[in-house]
DNA sequence: GCATTACCCTGAAAGC
DNA sequence: TGCTTTCAGGGTAATG
């Protein structure tokens, strides 16, 4: 399950290869993910054109193309963005092919097909539906101690559901939120306004701590994720709560639990966590 | 405004 | 062993 750091990940791994690469056509399934591919405006905007830059913002990818378009894409649950050479056997729900010059494809595949490919002008793409809706990404200046503090202040909600939600900071997904709340010593049923300052500012700090690390392990392969050249990262043998329910802790050797809160699992040490 | 539920989808795991 | 059922989850929408 891609989150931010698997999409970091899949960015730093796609760009060697794909920034000043041409692309020469395109293919795509004809399936349905989030929301239908606009297959035409990706062919014209796409094909003939250099891929420039190639971005992220939260759990988005966007791939900037010398036509002035850019790609946002989102992995969803189970979606990879992978090289192959263009001999290699399609993998079953291969869903778009990118052929570039140099017989290499760019390829995406997506079982559940939970994911999104979108083309829009750079211009437009910040009002996209996709990106217009996004708070702050927590690595970038914008997530400040004084962000969090105040927009857990004017929530209600418990911190959880608070971390989850990709309005208020975007690219925490499951794992990272579990993550983050541990080390930051906090219950995920802490409703978000009795969070004290100090308390808030331990929270960006772990949330800042477990990306970094993360990504400096090159992401989290608990189910398939792959970077872009089909390696796995290994942040998986780094995870302090999140997978280890009846497992001790890492800290005090309670046992892990596991709730569900918003139909999602949460994992957490009752005695670490207040 | 917030919580809950359902939906999309497939593959893995569990159950029989 | 083999078939059927259940579950997982990111984002979104409907409902309470």
């Amino acid at each position: 399950m891609p989150e931010l750091p698997e999409v970091e990940s899949v960015a730093r791994s796609l760009r060697p290869r794909l920034v000043g690469r041409r692309v020469l056509s395109i293919e795509t399934s004809g399936l349905k993910l989030r929301r239908p591919i606009d297959r035409k405006r990706l062919e014209r905007s796409c094909t003939g054109a250099t891929f420039d830059a190639v971005r992220r913002i939260g759990k988005y990818l966007l791939l900037e193309l010398s036509s002035g378009a850019v790609i946002v894409t989102h992995l969803g649950m189970s979606g990879q963005l992978v090289f192959a050479q263009r001999s290699a056997e399609r993998r079953p729900h291969t869903h778009a092919l990118f052929h570039l010059d140099g017989e290499l494809d760019l390829r995406y595949v997506d079982p559940r097909r939970f994911g999104v490919i979108s083309i829009y002008d750079s211009k437009e793409a910040p009002r996209s539906p996709e990106l217009s809706v996004l708070g702050p990404d927590p690595l970038e200046d914008a997530f400040t101690v004084d962000y969090l503090y105040q927009a857990l202040r004017e929530s209600k909600r418990d911190l959880k559901s608070f971390l989850m939600d990709q309005g208020h900071i975007a690219g925490l997904g499951n794992i990272y939120v579990s993550e983050a709340m541990f080390h930051a010593g906090i219950s995920p049923r802490r409703r978000t306004n009795r969070i004290t300052r100090e308390r808030a500012a331990r929270l960006h700090g772990a949330i800042r701590h477990v990306l970094t690390t993360s990504i400096a392990n090159r992401g989290t392969s608990f189910s398939d994720y792959v970077d872009a050249d089909g390696e796995l990262g290994s942040n998986q043998d780094a995870l302090f709560v999140y997978g280890r329910e009846g497992e001790p802790c890492r800290r005090c050797k309670s046992l892990i639990r596991r709730v569900v809160q918003g139909a999602r699992s949460t994992f957490f040490c009752l005695s670490c966590q207040r």
